[in-house]
RNA sequence: ACCGGGGUGGCGAAACGGCAUACGCGUAUGGUUUAGGACCAUAUGGGGUAAAACCCGUGGAGGUUCAAGUCCUCUCCCCGGUACCA
């Protein structure tokens, strides 16, 4: 063994990142006349260093990637950054750095490392979000979506701080204090841009089957988890609006309403000032002041089932009753009309009221049939897209004293963020604080006017890059039609899990305006999704500085190379799981390639032999990995893959020298997706190959892999009790199995006299009943 | 509270309704080694036995089926999301 070779992946990965940048292994040719394949990963934000979230996030597509190319596709998978959006903000504010120089400094730094992955990412499309050529055609967007009225001023409650006089994000509220002042944040309405996704509501709805992607045969095939989760959340609820003396209420339930005991009007609702009697004023104001101090959350929970009665009653429309009207907060201003009937025998959360505050609960007839106008509420709300804050995309909107709310003109945009801010302003947006920037002549009168001084939520951002990575230098529009024509929509979108409601929602809302704009002749912009799971530090908690938790990449891929990292991230769960790092199994990986390596170190030595003889058994071995491995990847189930060539070398190490050097190759390429520079360095140095690996056709299994012997498992009356061999031309006959079966000792003590019952599946089990 | 996803050996995990625990880790014993490490071999769900036989086992309780981790009903626990973190 002295002699051998050892395998040191220092001594060559980083000899192929070079070799493969020089012979431009993975730059990708849009004119390709290969069938397109474009695999889109989530554009990471740009924290800072690296996360082995990142390594795991990204392998897999990678391997995905790698064995399309393999199997002929034209393969694009760009990349880019996530870089607008508070945690930059926050650095600025907590450590004096601005925003941009700490957004640019980590795109270098992660950068650096994501290269040392060994993906066949081609950054030369790299596109990020931060940039003038990037966020401009936000701005255009932006516009588009105001000439058709989607995006509109609105009011919504947010998160608001008394004594700084602005809104806060959920992560500056701590314990419900403001995280810079600790002053009590309240619920307050404060206006807005939105974008009325609502009118898009019914067509983000998915069809219970998948519909065909359009000139396409493949289909649109989202997990069924993710389809439903956001339907449930668009939540559409078909129901009636009834009138209640002048408050009209939505139910899905009007067969209910001789069971309405009472009314609810949340605290926001314009009625009750209205309907609160001189006597009761006091305790509805102070109920509506508690109430603005609960989240949204809190509220829905309605723990204590609080609420007040405003002193009036209204007329139940069909039983002619008077009822009486209540104020509580578990009701939401923002959903159906912020106004319920209380139906207590049929609603659970209504007899829980009822009986808290002694109100009658009346049986209904459940036939009832009020008056009512017809109508489809969406428990999706439009998007709140404005935030007063300094990171991101300027609002390309101007305020003039004269002509309100104006456009920018396309022709000037970009509106370019200014440098220079003050990122802690009292009552005004930090924008706000540079006057220079602000104060713009109005296009319409040419008068003194102010800019917008408020920003586009990141999520505006992250809704189109996709279209704008197949040509980032594009200037005339956001994306170059012919180009997305020809490489779009996405073949499979990586990603997770807890974009379900928010970012993958909106991307799909900006497809569905794209094609309206005959922008786009498709409106689902990816044909498949996939959402992985997280990688936990080694204790199992999610890893974090504060804990001391974190695996960092560089110091695993220092300790044994990006091969192991790779392989081991894809043998350790399935991308959809979630489970902790292991410090063992990674070395138990590690050793996986350390003995391929030196199988093929022997094979080099042998080569010279003639007339090698192949073991027939381990051929089919082979054969039977090389179509496990092919469909495990073509299914992202990478683990098993893995799992399927470590059988193989378990089996091969048995008789290393019988198996031919064309065979040999074939099982170093299935590998080489997962472990690309090992393979690469023995593909040259033992098969003295000279083009790449990953260049060359994956290995084809011809027809049918037939064994010679088969086993099948009998049970009697259920309970496995022996298994059977039975060459494999006979296995098709249920007579030679069951005389097979019947002969056999260890059965033949579970029989009283003949079976009641035979059930023979072909090929896989026999069952007697007895 | 609501919506989505999960509970399988000591651990990470495999299993088109058809031999539960593949593969890997860990552990044990043996080999190799000056020693340790590394490496190699064998074993490894629990009970039971000299060894077998056999019995019990996929969070819990029922059900469907020749056959259930897988399908159905109820239930307990954990994770993610709930609209200004990305």
């Amino acid at each position: 063994m002295s002699f051998m070779n050892k395998y040191i992946p220092k001594e060559f990965e980083k000899k192929w990142v070079k070799e493969w940048k020089n012979k431009k292994l993975n730059v990708f040719d849009p004119d390709s006349k290969k069938k397109k394949y474009y695999v889109l990963v989530e554009w990471p934000y740009t924290s800072g260093d690296l996360h082995i979230g990142h390594w795991f996030t990204f392998t897999i597509p990678d391997v995905l990637s790698r064995y399309k190319r393999m199997n002929d596709w034209n393969v694009f998978f760009p990349m880019g950054y996530d870089a607008f959006g508070l945690p930059a903000e926050n650095a600025a504010i907590e450590h004096k750095v601005h925003p941009q120089d700490w957004t640019m400094k980590n795109i270098a730094t992660m950068t650096k490392q994501f290269q040392q992955m060994g993906t066949m990412i081609d950054w030369d499309w790299m596109t990020i979000a931060c940039v003038p050529e990037y966020y401009r055609w936000n701005q255009w967007i932006f516009l588009k979506m105001y000439e058709q009225s989607l995006a509109f001023r609105g009011k919504a409650l947010s998160n608001w701080c008394p004594s700084c006089q602005t809104v806060l994000a959920n992560e500056n509220i701590e314990n419900g204090k403001c995280w810079r002042c600790g002053s009590q944040v309240i619920q307050k309405e404060v206006e807005q841009w939105f974008l009325k996704i609502t009118e898009y509501a019914e067509r983000l709805i998915w069809p219970d089957k998948p519909k065909a992607s359009p000139e396409r045969s493949r289909r649109v095939d989202w997990p069924i988890s993710v389809r439903v989760g956001q339907n449930n959340w668009i939540g559409k609820s078909e129901g009636l609006i009834i009138n209640f003396g002048g408050i009209e209420v939505f139910t899905t339930r009007p067969e209910t309403i001789d069971g309405a005991s009472f009314l609810v009007l949340s605290p926001e609702h314009p009625f009750v000032i209205k309907m609160t009697t001189k006597d009761n004023l006091n305790k509805v104001k102070k109920y509506f002041n508690q109430s603005t101090q609960k989240t949204e959350m809190e509220r829905k929970e309605n723990k204590d089932k609080t609420g007040v009665f405003t002193g009036s009653y209204v007329k139940n429309p069909v039983t002619g009753k008077k009822i009486p009207v209540w104020v509580a907060d578990y009701v939401l201003f923002g959903y159906g009309t912020g106004a319920i009937m209380a139906v207590p025998a049929e609603d659970e959360r209504d007899r829980e009221f009822a009986t808290k505050h002694s109100l009658p609960i009346i049986k209904t007839s459940l036939k009832a049939k009020p008056n009512g106008k017809k109508r489809s509420i969406y428990h999706l709300r439009d998007w709140s897209i404005s935030r007063q804050r300094y990171w991101g995309t300027p609002v390309p909107m101007i305020h003039c004293p004269t002509d309100g709310i104006v456009p920018v003109p396309y022709k000037d945009l970009p509106v370019e963020l200014p440098y220079e801010v003050d990122f802690t302003p009292h009552g005004k947006p930090p924008l706000a604080t540079n006057e220079k920037w602000l104060n713009v002549k109005c296009p319409n009168c040419g008068k003194p006017a102010k800019r917008d001084a408020e920003t586009l939520d990141t999520f505006f951002d992250s809704s189109w890059y996709f279209l704008r990575y197949v040509n980032p230098k594009y200037d005339r529009k956001p994306f170059d039609e012919e180009k997305v024509k020809k490489l779009t929509p996405v073949d499979v979108y990586f990603g997770g899990s807890e974009h379900t409601l928010g970012h993958t929602l909106y991307a799909r809302f900006f497809t569905k305006f794209f094609h309206d704009e005959k922008l786009l002749n498709y409106d689902e912009f990816a044909l498949q999704r996939v959402q992985h799971g997280v990688v936990l530090g080694p204790d199992g908690n999610r890893m974090s500085k504060s804990k001391g938790n974190v695996i960092n990449p560089d110091d695993v891929v220092d300790e044994y190379g990006s091969d192991t990292v790779r392989l081991y991230l894809c043998f350790m769960m399935p991308y959809e799981g979630t489970s902790s790092w292991s410090t063992k199994t990674i070395a138990g990986v590690n050793r996986f390639l350390t003995r391929v390596w030196e199988i093929y170190q022997k094979q080099n030595q042998k080569s010279k032999i003639k007339n090698q003889k192949e073991d027939e058994k381990l051929v089919i071995k082979l054969k039977k990995t090389i179509k496990k491995v092919t469909e495990d990847i073509g299914n992202i189930k990478m683990n098993t893959a893995i799992a399927a060539m470590m059988e193989f070398l378990n089996e091969w190490e048995r008789n290393p020298q019988e198996l031919s050097k064309e065979n040999a190759k074939k099982f170093l390429q299935i590998l080489s997706p997962f472990a690309p520079f090992l393979t690469e360095e023995i593909w040259h140095s033992v098969f003295g190959e000279k083009n790449s690996i990953h260049l060359s056709t994956w290995p084809k299994v011809e027809g049918e892999i037939i064994e010679e012997e088969v086993t099948i498992p009998v049970q009697v009356n259920g309970k496995l009790r022996d298994t059977i061999k039975i060459q494999n031309s006979k296995v098709k006959s249920q007579k030679e199995v069951e005389k097979l079966a019947l002969n056999s000792e260890k059965i033949k003590k579970y029989l009283t006299g003949k079976p009641k019952k035979i059930i023979y599946v072909p090929g896989k089990i026999i069952n007697l009943i007895i």
